[in-house]
DNA sequence: CGTATTGTTCGACATCCATAGAACAATAAA
DNA sequence: TTTATTGTTCTATGGATGTCGAACAATACG
């Protein structure tokens, strides 16, 4: 497949991050891959959508700069920049994470 | 005028709150809110755009649960709802506020 | 090779959204 | 009362957005 491309940490903007969290569907995605602290391929975290749409979801997330996207085989496997967005935006994304988990915590068990 | 509607604290969701910050003239103006700490008229805070345009970003504000609005005469004071909204989402928008200065402060000059 | 798996890309579509101007409402000031 | 100030509402518009199905691409597995 195609190599990805991702924003460089400076090229991070505080607005396209609160954007690309402000969806239901993004942030209970980054929710997952917060929760799991690993590399998650597209299908291993529930959605209530279509393949196609959580394409989409993931290209905002990346061209956001909220996640890295790598290609190993037939799946591609996505990992949160959680370090990089805590050094540019201290606080922000745990806290969201945080609220995110209080809000609506994640079944764990699937 | 008309009474204005404001949502309770419950009735804030978190991806209603990032998406009300997630614009940057909205979160300009909160921005400044947050400096003044106090109520501010509208036209007291400098913005790119028409009249109309930022009196419908103020109702986004306060349909999110970002600001409140009172009416005293002809002009309308806006106050940020900030301990609100840090009892229910704790560092969020205090993060999110840190953030928006460190990338953009604001001129205080006028 | 043929098939399955995993995502991407491409229309298409309905909706939301940021923007602005014009008209209006309500109060203040003269 | 007339005028000014302040902000809302209405209408319109161009652009972004979330959603999906169908077709496609690339790799893995028989």
């Amino acid at each position: 497949m195609k190599p990805y491309q991702h924003p460089t940490v400076d090229q991070i903007t505080l607005t396209g991050l609160l954007h690309a969290l402000s969806d239901p569907v993004r942030l209970n995605f980054v929710q997952c891959l917060a929760t799991r602290m690993c590399e998650q391929p597209c299908g291993a975290i529930p959605t209530p959508v279509a393949k196609s749409t959580m394409s989409h979801h993931l290209r905002v997330l990346r061209e956001a700069g909220v996640v890295r996207i790598r290609t190993e085989g037939t799946q591609s496997l996505t990992s949160l920049r959680l370090t990089e967005i805590e050094a540019k935006f201290p606080g922000v994304l745990g806290a969201v994470l945080k609220a995110a988990d209080a809000e609506k915590p994640l079944e764990e068990h699937s």
